[in-house]
DNA sequence: AGGATAGGCAAGCCGTCACTTGCCTGTCAA
DNA sequence: TTGACAGGCAAGTGACGGCTTGCCTATCCT
């Protein structure tokens, strides 16, 4: 799994709203299993997913870099990681009022 | 053209890499028109694309309120806006290094 | 050992999206 | 006023993405 992530694969990623919610739900409890990730969305958000589906869309976040991932016998727990977002930023300066121009 | 834009068409605008480009390119000289984007994309990012096809990628840029546009005689001029971007951190606020957990 | 649990792999379906093509509207200059 | 220029509308096509289904591997607990 490459550091440096592409900067198309950020967007994609975030892309989805289903994979925004998920980093919602690691925003608020972090580091946790594709099992309670599938719970979480179910109980908590409304989404009916397959435990692929859920599957897949961390894997999309993972090669974005937004998430990485560790195992720990039959459990692998996914941990976010905001920074791949900074280079938004860094990209296209955000103007707020009262900023020079 | 509503001023409070859906966060999803944020992304979804971010998530192709032509109109990333367009971003870029108003990034760097604002209020284009039409045609100017389209010279601009082909002499200077070697993209070889229909007026048509950016005149669409200017139309999802201006839904996700990434872009306003001022028509002056048969002229429309594209303004980039960064302002939507903010959204993002404040979603998702970036952890750099030296932060506090 | 063996069943239950946590997760992975691969093929298939269907909707969305980017792009093109063709034609139409509005504005300016000679 | 007529042609050239800037832009818009709409339908059609091909490809990619999200999701499901079915089956397989690995780890833990009696």
């Amino acid at each position: 799994m490459p550091i440096l992530t592409r900067m198309g694969d950020v967007f994609k990623a975030l892309a989805d709203p289903t994979r925004r919610t998920i980093l919602d739900e690691l925003t608020e409890r972090d580091d946790q299993t594709l099992f309670e990730i599938c719970v979480r969305l179910t109980s908590r958000h409304q989404l009916s997913l397959t435990r692929q589906a859920v599957s897949q869309h961390l894997a999309v976040l993972e090669e974005a870099g937004l998430i990485t991932t560790r195992k720990q016998g039959r459990y692998k727990f996914h941990h976010l990681d905001t920074t791949p977002l900074a280079a938004i930023f860094e990209r296209w300066p955000v103007t707020r009022k009262g900023q020079a121009p």
